[in-house]
DNA sequence: TACTAACCTGTACG
DNA sequence: ACGTACAGGTTAG
């Protein structure tokens, strides 16, 4: 049992190696992680997953750290499946150590919804008052720390307690999305289960989630690699180097637009083309960000 | 169906 | 100082 335990921890250092922590958080994936002393800590739902260096090492609470960092992906795989062009390939090059999480469906879920239409800042914080305020407070590491709130949880706040989470508008999304993986609405083993459309349109069909949320919530947490969100960025990336490639008329990025525009995006990057997403994504806030260094 | 304005909140500019 | 704009969008008209 030990040495099985020495064994499984050893072999996964490998691949632990080759990520880059500090790209990986700082992708706009995650929202709750963050360095005490010599380690990255992060909120995952029910877990609380540590990963210190020198020596390299990973923890949490319930051994989801594999499942977390998708050591299932052949990785090599499908860095080579996804360059189908100069800009992904050096995009890959660059962010080598970038790698997409598989987070906690529900925390994805409220973290998407929380997004809209706010920034990184205001949504880790936004994030943070919500596990504070109502999650599980655990000792870990002789560190404290507040678990994500489960859906009956949330579902129980006042609006009240919720806007004091700073969640404005949002607020009753938050509740209501709550409300509705209580009462079975949204059952995400069943949306992992399903492919990529089926699964859209269930959440769809929920109150505060729109194209580019679904698609963030599908990607992140869901198994659905062909889902591709479209937001600013990527409309800016679309536009900047995809002009021909994936051409796209008009000003206004309609619900009928965004679903043709993606399915003409899985046709040119394949059954992996969120991890295109993600290589694109980052490349262009990264070049953003250097303008106000 | 396509297009627009309004929307909570915090912060970065002018 | 104080007003305005904007942030990985969504909804209502």
């Amino acid at each position: 049992m030990h040495q099985k335990q020495m064994k499984l921890s050893q072999s996964k250092i490998p691949l632990l190696d080759s990520i880059n922590l500090n790209e990986t958080i700082n992708s706009g994936q995650v929202f709750l992680w963050e360095k005490k002393e010599k380690s990255w800590y992060g909120i995952n739902g029910q877990d609380i997953i540590e990963i210190s260096e020198n020596p390299l090492k990973i923890k949490s609470l319930s051994h989801s750290e594999d499942r977390f960092f998708r050591f299932d992906d052949s990785i090599e795989e499908i860095f080579t499946n996804i360059s189908r062009d100069k800009i992904v390939k050096n995009a890959i090059k660059r962010f080598r150590g970038l790698r997409l999480l598989r987070q906690d469906p529900f925390q994805c879920y409220i973290s998407f919804i929380v997004s809209s239409n706010s920034n990184i800042q205001n949504i880790k914080n936004c994030l943070k008052k919500i596990c504070v305020n109502f999650g599980e407070k655990i000792e870990f590491q002789n560190y404290e720390f507040h678990l994500f709130p489960t859906a009956e949880d949330i579902s129980k706040k006042s609006i009240q307690d919720l806007l004091e989470c700073g969640l404005g508008y949002r607020a009753k999304y938050v509740k209501k999305a709550s409300q509705d993986v209580v009462n079975g609405k949204i059952d995400f083993e069943y949306l992992k289960k399903v492919d990529y459309h089926t699964a859209k349109t269930k959440l769809l069909e929920r109150f505060g989630i729109g194209n580019k949320v679904a698609d963030c919530i599908l990607l992140f947490s869901l198994e659905k690699l062909d889902s591709f969100p479209l937001d600013t960025w990527m409309m800016k990336i679309l536009k900047k180097y995809y002009y021909e490639k994936i051409p796209f008329e008009g000003k206004t990025l309609t619900p009928k637009k965004y679903d043709e525009l993606h399915e003409e995006i899985v046709k040119y990057f394949g059954p992996y083309a969120g991890y295109a997403q993600q290589f694109l994504f980052k490349m262009e806030r990264e070049n953003y960000q250097k303008k106000w260094l």
